[in-house]
DNA sequence: TCTGGGGTCCTAGGACCC
DNA sequence: TCTGGGGTCCTAGGACCC
């Protein structure tokens, strides 16, 4: 049996938690720059507001309805998120953290000896007691039903915050009441075939006989049949170390100017530097995209990306920002407005096992990158991200204040809540009176 | 005016080999 | 007139996830 264990509205809640006068009301957390929903409260859900919705289209669409808007605070998130999964840790042998807001929990062995239903009800009343985020717990025998429980728990207040699917009854009944679309695995696409195919619930589907879906579908939505049959099959691999990292980011204003690109796409290819060596790893290629604003139909349209093949595998922020540079006069034009740029690295391998080109970087050359790669880490992780960084990533300073902005401060988020739970000068006051 | 950011896996087709 | 048979590797794009 698995177990997921879901956080309700996770970015939501993690603010509530330190905003409880936001308990109740119709609230959404929004993607950089304060561009579009990404969270919404059940409040938000229930007035209709769909994720992805532009944040400046809300005031149309809902006209004199009170909605609070935050910016999105990963910071916050993502100490929370370890706090439940290191919680969900401690109640459960095998936990597989999936994303930011879900954890598996492979429970095999341990359905002859504990009650699931008891176990999983226990484990919500603790996170939401120590950590303060509620949680809704689906209990399945394999990965995708377990999800499709949570579901229900989610959708139900009478299950406690746990659904178990342990019998075959159980199973055809909660397919039965769950549009196919709602599955793990089954998107758009597929679950427009499905429809066109007289498919609508999971049960018509996971219905269908296997040789049906070999022939109409990928080998992912024939496992996802399987899962939905009770066989399980679909894993998800923890702590693997990533195959490509991206950085991008999109800008609150277009820019025009080459050396303003190159100083952000200086700053992604560092941060992509830094996600490698963290993970232990190197790259071998670099890419660089640019794009232009792709809603603006008055304006030239324009998107490239180039790769650029690095001699010798690396995950030096020195070598790394000088192959971006490199990459973005390649693709760059003269005259566009730029909305959007990014890094991508990728051939990624172990930082131990890298193969050397004999016209790549010598190697007193990388021994020397490597510790001054280390050298700004170790400054950075006491004294904060980005205190030490190359003057590629460092903005012309503001004539007014003579002060130079990097990364972190060219994007947009008025809404911002404090970093309640990770820097010292935002913990939270308490007064007595 | 204003529209996010980060991943994975699979597959078909091209280029190449004998 | 008539045009084989069997492989590998790489890549772009599609589909999906959060």
């Amino acid at each position: 049996m698995f177990a997921l264990v879901d956080c309700d509205n996770c970015f939501v809640s993690c603010e509530r938690v330190f905003r409880p006068d936001l308990e109740g009301k119709p609230v959404v957390v929004l993607s950089n720059n304060d561009g579009c929903v990404v969270a919404r409260s059940n409040e938000a859900k229930a007035l209709g507001i769909k994720e992805g919705t532009p944040y400046f289209k809300l005031a149309d669409e809902f006209p004199g309805v009170k909605i609070e808007a935050l910016s999105s605070n990963y910071t916050l998130y993502g100490d929370m998120s370890a706090r439940v999964m290191a919680t969900i840790r401690m109640h459960a042998p095998k936990v597989e953290v999936y994303s930011i807001d879900e954890a598996f929990c492979d429970l095999t062995g341990m359905e002859r000896t504990t009650d699931l239903k008891l176990w999983g009800e226990q484990l919500a009343a603790r996170i939401r007691q120590w950590v303060g985020m509620p949680v809704s717990i689906g209990i399945g025998p394999t990965r995708t039903l377990a999800k499709l429980a949570s579901r229900y728990a989610k959708l139900y207040r009478g299950y406690n915050k746990c659904c178990v699917i342990d019998s075959d009854e159980k199973r055809r009944k909660a397919l039965a009441g769950m549009d196919a679309a709602r599955v793990w695995g089954i998107g758009a696409r597929t679950d427009a075939k499905l429809r066109y195919n007289g498919c609508r619930t999971a049960l018509d589907f996971a219905d269908k006989p296997q040789g049906w879906v070999r022939m109409l579908f990928p080998l992912p939505v024939e496992n996802t049949w399987r899962e939905l049959n009770g066989i399980s099959c679909i894993k998800t691999d923890e702590i693997a170390e990533k195959k490509s990292i991206c950085t991008s980011r999109s800008f609150p204003e277009m820019v025009a100017d080459r050396e303003t690109l190159r100083t952000h796409v200086s700053n992604y290819a560092s941060r992509c530097a830094a996600k490698l060596r963290r993970q232990h790893s190197v790259c071998n290629i670099l890419t660089v995209f640019i794009t232009t604003n792709p809603f603006r139909e008055d304006l030239e349209w324009y998107s490239n990306a180039i790769n650029v093949t690095l001699g010798t595998a690396s995950a030096s922020t020195v070598e790394l920002v000088s192959a971006a540079g490199q990459a973005l006069d390649r693709i760059f034009r003269d005259g566009l407005k730029y909305k959007r740029a990014g890094v991508i690295v990728s051939g990624i391998v172990p930082d131990n096992a890298v193969q050397l080109d004999l016209f790549g970087t010598d190697e007193n050359t990388r021994r020397r990158l490597n510790l001054v790669s280390k050298a700004a880490d170790d400054v950075n992780r006491r004294w904060g991200t980005e205190t030490v960084v190359l003057a590629a990533q460092q903005y012309p300073s503001d004539p007014v204040t003579g002060m130079s902005p990097h990364f972190k401060d060219v994007i947009l988020h008025n809404m911002r809540t404090p970093c309640y739970t990770t820097n010292l000068h935002d913990i939270i006051g308490v007064s007595s009176d």
